[in-house]
RNA sequence: GGAGGCGUCGCCUAGUCCGGUCUAUGGCGCCGCACUGCUAAUGCGGUUUGGGUCUUAACACCCAUCGCGAGUUCAAAUCUCGCCGCCUCCGCCA
């Protein structure tokens, strides 16, 4: 959630922000009444438990006095004060009661209406659509294969023919869209996991294995639970959830905690798989692994300051630019719009690379600025002097290992099939140059 | 899965049996002040978090908060019920 002063001193600030997004600008008028009747609620209450507590007060040492009572006249006195009291008291409680209900029910209404606003968008967010998005830049050439010679090859063909991709089997066991990496197709995730692990500790990130499900409070804390929630894989027997990013565990990870601002930023490059329903995205990406329900990924979270925020941002993307530079692809930097940035990111930038099969940049990486939207839905606040207060969070892809074997594949292929390793990731294949296909007796 | 124990405002801890001056005790740590060549020691004061009233701000005051939720009661850290977590033992298990 937003900062909810920012409610009632500057309310356009928020309707412009979900106008910009395309979402509703009714409900913060109806939020502005909703949380005006939560405090009227709560001081009504407030009030009638002060009274109640006051009575509460007399009554306990009366009780004493009747006990101590000298003679039968003084006892009678305090009996019936306290009776008097008692009798007041009881009426109160009534009250007290139902104030408490009529709070408790505002609240809700208001709390309710809270969730269902999006984060402020940062204003140099390009308005609009999906398609509505600012080229940044461009790296790199995609290489000529028509100049070359040869036809380039789709990455299912690669990985098929180097016997590392088999979705076929992926369907037989689970379903479309899941996959086996298998050979020199689990070896490279396994080289790419080193390598992406080895770029983040450079960079002071603590390495992190996170649980994959996790309860409704996180996911509803990371703002999974809003429109993107038909992507969530919900286990109903138990109440969990299946996360779609290790940014959900990894962000929960701190939460109902008060960190030491001193110690800002913390850094956290997280390993998990992810888990997506892709509901609504049937008929796209169907071949291949582009789009899958299950893949591992290697996701940098960081804790900051508010004031830090925008460049932790820069520095996060840099930092999946290098990671891409590393492995030798062309890519280009978006700027994603307004309407397409997701209910917590105040700014997203995305890292596409070039998919030769495609003749397109697809997505890779994406890198969110989520300010203080996530950390005050998680309670996490950083205590700087003597002043409690929200810190900022941000998000951002190292390394989601299908859509990276992909852009390895597709752009560093040969003709007969084989792919030629980037420099930077051959430590960590035992010093081999080329993937090349199994000999046949290996081949099942 | 079964049995038992435990959960108090950073950490430790008193209080829970038997409800009311609990407006939660004490120690450690931390902050401020005093004293003192410096440090240390000592003394005094402060130190949960959230919401609200007032407000330039500070102060002050009110409400909530003793794992979470419900109930009993004029009144709940304290009694009752449910849930969650941790520990020990048993069972199962990579």
């Amino acid at each position: 959630m937003i900062d909810p002063a920012i409610l009632r001193t500057d309310p356009d600030r928020i309707r412009e922000s979900q106008r910009r997004r395309g979402e509703s600008v009714e409900v913060v008028d109806e939020l502005i009444a909703a949380d005006a009747a939560k405090r009227a609620a709560q001081q009504h209450f407030d009030e009638l438990r002060n009274q109640q507590k006051v009575l509460g007060r007399q009554i306990g040492p009366l009780q004493g006095a009747l006990k101590k009572a000298a003679d039968d006249t003084s006892r009678a006195r305090a009996q019936a004060e306290v009776e008097a009291l008692m009798a007041q008291a009881s009426t109160l409680a009534d009250d007290v009661k139902a104030a408490d209900a009529a709070a408790i029910e505002a609240a809700a209404l208001a709390d309710g209406l809270w969730l269902r606003i999006s984060n402020l968008v940062n204003l140099d967010s390009p308005v609009g659509g999906e398609a509505d998005f600012v080229v940044l830049e461009e790296v790199g050439t995609p290489r000529d294969f028509a100049a070359e010679g040869f036809e380039p090859r789709d990455h299912l063909d690669i990985g098929e023919l180097l016997d590392a991709i088999d979705t076929v089997r992926g369907a037989k066991v689970s379903g479309s869209r899941f996959f086996y990496l298998k050979g020199i197709g689990a070896q490279l995730e396994f080289a790419l996991l080193n390598l992406a692990m080895q770029q983040a500790s450079a960079n002071g990130f603590i390495p992190m294995i996170t649980p994959a499900i996790v309860l409704p409070s996180a996911m509803e804390g990371t703002g999974f639970l809003g429109q993107a929630a038909e992507n969530v894989y919900r286990l109903d027997d138990d109440d969990l959830y299946l996360v779609g990013t290790s940014e959900v565990p990894l962000a929960a990870y701190h939460s109902d905690e008060i960190l030491d601002a001193a110690a800002l930023p913390i850094r956290y490059a997280g390993w998990s798989s992810c888990f997506r329903r892709e509901a609504g995205s049937y008929g796209k990406d169907t071949r291949g692994i582009i789009r899958v329900h299950q893949f591992d990924k290697v996701e940098m979270f960081v804790f900051t300051t508010p004031d830090a925020a925008e460049a932790e941002h820069a520095r996060l993307l840099r930092w999946e630019r290098d990671f891409v530079e590393a492995l030798e692809l062309p890519y280009r930097v978006i700027d994603v719009a307004t309407g397409d940035l997701g209910s917590s990111a105040a700014r997203k930038f995305d890292i596409e690379a070039w998919i030769p099969t495609q003749g397109a940049y697809r997505e890779i990486t994406s890198t969110s600025n989520t300010t203080e939207f996530q950390a005050r839905r998680l309670r996490i606040r950083m205590r700087d002097g003597d002043r409690v207060q929200p810190l900022a969070t941000l998000n951002g892809t190292l390394c989601a290992m299908p859509r990276i074997i992909v852009a390895i594949l597709e752009n560093h292929q040969q003709p007969d099939g084989s792919v030629v390793v980037p420099q930077a990731l051959r430590p960590f294949l035992g010093g081999r140059a080329v993937l090349t296909a199994p000999e046949p007796a290996t081949r099942a």
